[in-house]
DNA sequence: TTGAAAGCGCTAACAT
DNA sequence: ATGTTAGCGCTTTCAA
């Protein structure tokens, strides 16, 4: 067996809780004391069992984070943020991958319950029903998504969409093509939202295209759409399958900005993956993920349920007028 | 406070002892008794305190990954297979990020230690003094390094190197550029010695060039050096890196695969990013996962120290002759 | 300032 | 088949 404050307790001749003492609160103890224990710690390699300390203090000095997919760029960027919040406040992060799977999802949850003080929950699958359940069986905070009145951290992608096309209709642009992700995702419907009001007070008429998938071949794919229905701009759902439009385009002849503007929803990431003329709407991921942690935490002290809205920005990489506006009845 | 076995004992009118064995060792209680403590169980929402279990007996039910950057592609690959394997195991996994720092890598490791049956430890930033401190401290098995006596999971891009180096001297390549990634890479170093093992061998001269950071920018900086050098083909670090070499080669009007060939290191997610001809030596990253989660549940009971090398394999993506083989002495 | 002892939620002998 | 009891490693009263 590993060495425990029992060991230390023993080789420092003093009594376990002077050792305990010596390491939860230094300045009860008697300074020579305490740096006999903590050399004799040392030298030993003691380190306490969180898991037996949070046992009895009901802190574990954990936070846990679930994502739908870890391979998913979009959740590692939010990580990174949880990360660091929590290493600020002396925690660290245990990370659960749902696999897409609103079971495994659930299960997890249940693992990490009692391992944590704490769980960052990015994107739930599961239905508001399922996800009532997992109430009460840890600190829950949502990322991405508002639900069983818990607290959630959310990104105002509908006023980015906003911004978008304003942008856009500014210089000109009078129909663009959005190209939606996968349905049923709460961040795409507040975006569509966000599109249908921007639209007709920029003057500028949206295509809804889609759902597609959200990567590469979806942007490809959703390509061939757009051209037919004579837009000028596209938003595509993420930079990925910005990327995707880009290099289809490319492939069709179809010079990007002064034929075709692309723009993409992300963090900056992925856009420093081309070369070519991306305009983005920034989605601060990390600084949501700090969020998410704080909320967690003050949430020691429960107060009222709490929304947190993070704005999002446009980020123009390129003049996008178009060279030449299309009629709004081409086809 | 939560439900504990307390509450279920006491509501079903059984001892603890019961409740818990109900749980873990059913077929030992009364079918009938056993029906009624886990209906109780599920109208309490109870759910086993894990860290209380893991007291005990032990053995926590978690695995535990530390990876240097969670957002890099390749280890997100790995982690889905440790998911998987472990969740074949009734295993969660924990994934811990390391910030590319030593220091909280060994941090982590430390805060992880008690509350996981064992640690995936991928590719390891730190020295192998370091190194050394850790073992011990929990069970340990390396992905992608060699080291401190440690179990180990070996991918041979040693030989893919081979594969891709006598593929391209087969098609008539002379004179081939191989692009590092960071240096003080154990992968990157295993990798180098494969080149000059297999280049004299296929007639084929390498130029070796770098370290070049790992990235899409890391391949336009390193394209410009390579063209410079005359070769017909080069081998990028990873495929991000090879999809950087492309959108150069193309910006600077050279076509692939007639004037150039390329080849990437990676598992098959990021070459779907590109339309173009890029040709992968394939890291069964995944693969990687699910065997180091394997040498961590064997462990168990503990046997002789591990290696474990999984074979990569060349796909090749495009016909990749060079149009018009170049002299070895251009320059 | 330190020590002794109770107990966090659970499992694993040992009884019955 | 079930109950009783002794800890797992730690923190935290309560005394000294």
């Amino acid at each position: 067996m590993a060495v425990t404050i029992h060991h230390v307790a023993r080789a420092a001749e003093v009594s376990v809780s002077t050792v305990s003492r010596a390491f939860t609160v230094p300045e009860m103890v008697h300074p020579q004391t305490r740096r006999k224990v903590l050399q004799v710690a040392e030298e030993l390699g003691y380190q306490p069992n969180r898991a037996a300390r949070g046992l009895v203090t009901g802190r574990t000095g954990n936070i846990g984070v679930v994502v739908p997919d870890v391979a998913n760029p979009f959740f590692s960027a939010v990580l990174k943020g949880c990360a660091a919040r929590a290493r600020e406040a002396r925690h660290v992060v245990f990370l659960a991958d749902a696999a897409e799977d609103p079971r495994v999802e659930a299960e997890v949850v249940g693992a990490m319950a009692k391992q944590v003080d704490g769980i960052v929950l990015c994107s739930p699958r599961e239905d508001s029903a399922q996800l009532d359940r997992l109430v009460g069986i840890a600190p829950l905070v949502l990322l991405n998504r508002a639900d069983s009145g818990l607290p959630a951290v959310l990104m105002d992608s509908a006023d980015g969409v906003r911004q978008a096309v304003e942008h856009l209709g500014a210089l000109g642009h009078r129909r663009i093509a959005h190209l939606s992700g996968p349905a049923s995702s709460w961040a795409g419907e507040h975006r569509l939202r966000g599109l249908r009001a921007a639209a007709p007070a920029c003057d500028v008429e949206a295509v809804e295209l889609g759902p597609f998938p959200p990567t590469f071949q979806g942007g490809i794919q959703a390509t061939d759409l757009a051209l037919a229905r004579g837009v000028t701009a596209v938003l595509a759902f993420n930079d990925l399958m910005a990327i995707g439009v880009l290099n289809r385009l490319a492939a069709r002849g179809v010079s990007v900005p002064e034929e075709m503007s692309v723009v993409g929803f992300d963090d900056i990431e992925m856009s420093s993956m081309t070369t070519q003329p991306l305009t983005t709407v920034r989605m601060p991921m990390e600084a949501a993920g700090r969020t998410a942690v704080d909320l967690l935490l003050d949430e020691q002290q429960p107060g009222p349920q709490l929304q947190r809205w993070l704005p999002t920005q446009l980020i123009v990489r390129s003049t996008t007028a178009p060279r030449m506006p299309v009629p709004v009845a081409t086809r």
